[in-house]
DNA sequence: GAACATTTGTTCGTTAATCGCACAAATTAA
DNA sequence: TTAATTTGTGCGATTAACGAACAAATGTTC
């Protein structure tokens, strides 16, 4: 925790505002804001009729909804990555080889967030997308992160074991000893642990220093693709694009 | 715009500091972020602490970077629409259906900005994903939803009319009898205006209240696909995809 | 390694940004 | 029409945020 004269409240308290919007909140009123954030009737509305100024929301008078430009914010991390050009050719070139799905994240703590994803079918009953957030213990992609990293053992403690399926690995030795398993081997499998019926597979992608902060994937639906399948047939091009975009990472 | 006293100066610098960051700056330290953004050093210093106690910077010490937090923002603003979850599949199909790129793009004033983006090749020069801006003016679904607006005359003339191409349109005569045009026919085909090489063709979405914001296009390479054939063989396709997608959003 | 230049960290007095209450005005519900 | 609820606004109070100045740390040059 910093020091308080070096914290801008005002800022924390303004994107608390922006993040009380989402799928379930797609329009709000002033007093619905208020309350959601806990703030003031007033320091709301002050923030609400900012960010309409600012053009990255907008009101009818009554209710109040984000606006495009606030892509504009998520943006400007997306574009500041050196993995999203260089890997995207590599992407493609992969999903059409194998005709399944392919996606690219990093972790983020107990999670793993997408930044990339080339999608051929609808695997999941989520929809992925850049910006979602999944479970990093049960995926492929997380799991190949931790694996490759030291990470701390602390963190383990931190995820919560949810049953998602019969497979779901639901204990910290399991876990530990599977993450064991895919540091030896290089890539990661998960079968039907965070919904039934999709299977993926993932290798890792090297920065320039040497360490995995992304890894790649290829999902499908368990009963169109084998785990065999994606072992014999698919891990050799997934590891061949992630290596290639390691090595083109190597480059810059 | 609007009272002052209704205004938070704090979270408008907050947001200059994120924006200051992109493709040309992935990383700044503290005195390039106060010059960039044209603040004091500890006014800068006290909003890089704050977004990096918030978890959407990292600093190694010396230099600042955005973390993949960041996309949470732009996230929220995603899964506030309707139409990401409801025209994926219709995108999906089309997508393989005709063997080419779609996207679906919302106007903000005189540009486009991608939601959604189903890539089957690379078409243009620059990477196009979820976020991305284009002149509105020179683009199939810009002209689209402008089209099929009452869009205010002086909207025209915030175009700068650039020749990207021999075949941009680059005047506001030209551009307006072309607007008609597409409103008239329901839909738009640009054709290596924007880049040589590159043509798409867009229908509009309508959405419950009948209003068009957003557009769908199929995007491809002009020497791979003639404009007689993206008009007689794709454009079925795509207008039968924007009209399903229409319904489902009518239907909320 | 010393001297100098540059950048960053920190303190603190100042001030104006932000606060929230209270009441007016507008809108919505009964 | 009345009552309830929500929003708009003014304003005095408070403190959050300010930036200057100096210390400390880091980087550069010789």
């Amino acid at each position: 925790m910093i020091n308080k004269a070096d914290y801008v409240q005002s800022l924390e308290k303004g994107l608390k505002v922006l993040k009380a919007f989402g799928s379930d909140k797609k329009v709000m009123t002033l007093s619905e804001v208020a309350e959601v954030t806990k703030m003031s009737r007033a320091a709301a509305r002050r923030f609400l009729l900012t960010y309409t100024d600012l053009g990255y929301m907008h009101s009818d008078g009554k209710y109040f909804e984000l606006t495009s430009r606030v892509l504009d914010l998520g943006y400007t991390y997306l574009s500041s990555l050196d993995i999203t050009e260089i890997a995207k050719p590599y992407m493609l070139k992969l999903s059409n080889l194998v005709n399944e799905s392919s996606s690219i994240a990093t972790l983020d703590k107990n999670e793993v967030v997408y930044l990339m994803r080339q999608q051929v079918s609808r695997i999941m009953t989520i929809n992925l997308g850049i910006g979602t957030r999944l479970p990093a213990h049960v995926t492929s992609m997380g799991r190949t992160i931790m694996a490759m990293n030291d990470f701390k053992e602390e963190l383990l403690d931190v995820f919560e074991y949810e049953q998602y399926t019969i497979n779901t690995i639901s204990n910290k030795i399991e876990l530990k000893k599977e993450l064991q398993k895919i540091r030896q081997q290089g890539w990661a499998l998960v079968d039907q642990e965070l919904e039934a019926g999709v299977r993926s597979i993932s290798a890792p992608i090297f920065s320039k220093d040497g360490s995995v902060k992304y890894a790649m994937n290829i999902g499908c639906q368990a009963n169109r693709v084998s785990k065999d399948r994606l072992i014999t047939e698919f891990l050799p091009h997934l590891k061949e694009a992630a290596g290639n975009i390691s090595s083109a990472l190597k480059k810059i």
